[in-house]
DNA sequence: ACCGATCCACAAA
DNA sequence: TTTGTGGATCGGT
């Protein structure tokens, strides 16, 4: 299944692009998946953050999801994002409901990501035919920008995103796992 | 004022 | 044909 525009909450643009003025209860969880160790984090309204982590980097995991949301109320419940690692780690989406997101972002960023989500999967598309997508033809780079600071891997797809030239171009979370991602996606099932 | 998960033109090999 | 480099670009910090 696909994730569509109305199962998405955008949140409202706050001051800052980076730090949510979000208040309420956070809830998240340290999963494995078959793309990696990830970490899952929602709020009531949905899944607000969706991360994979190399082994170091778990350590900081609360401290991180604190800066991003300094009032949101964290708390570490595993039980509660189960499902979703869960159905990630067999490769489907069967349950909508608990798919649901809450999204932070400036509104260019909200902008870019929201395109992220029309890209079909199994196939790609380029850092410019973004920027021609969302009007703004000449700012590649600043798309770039924008894809790189998606929160939620995976379920927006900014591993569907290359270089124009047939480069792989980065990944936030190492280009060997939007290769993995790729591959996987591309394979019939 | 500076930094990118970029792109293009153009030169040199 | 391939590889390298420099400048343009533009939203975010």
């Amino acid at each position: 299944m696909q994730l569509t525009d109305s199962m998405i909450h955008w949140s409202p643009a706050s001051r800052s692009p980076v730090v949510s003025s979000w208040v309420g209860q956070l809830i998240y969880g340290l999963h494995s998946t078959s793309f990696g160790d990830c970490l899952i984090a929602k709020t009531a309204i949905g899944i607000c953050q969706l991360e994979f982590f190399d082994s170091l980097i778990a350590t900081d995991a609360e401290q991180k999801l604190q800066a991003t949301w300094p009032n949101a109320e964290i708390r570490y419940q595993p039980a509660a994002t189960a499902a979703i690692a869960q159905q990630i780690l067999h490769h489907e989406i069967a349950d909508p409901e608990l798919f649901r997101l809450h999204v932070h972002g400036t509104p260019f960023q909200q902008q870019v990501w929201r395109s992220l989500l029309q890209i079909p999967r199994g196939v790609t598309t380029t850092y410019q035919a973004l920027a021609i997508a969302i009007g703004h033809p000449n700012a590649a780079r600043a798309v770039g920008n924008a894809v790189g600071k998606n929160p939620i891997a995976y379920l927006i797809p900014c591993h569907r995103v290359v270089r124009q030239s047939g480069e792989l171009g980065g990944y936030r979370w190492g280009q060997d796992r939007k290769q993995q991602l790729l591959n996987w996606e591309t394979q019939i099932r």
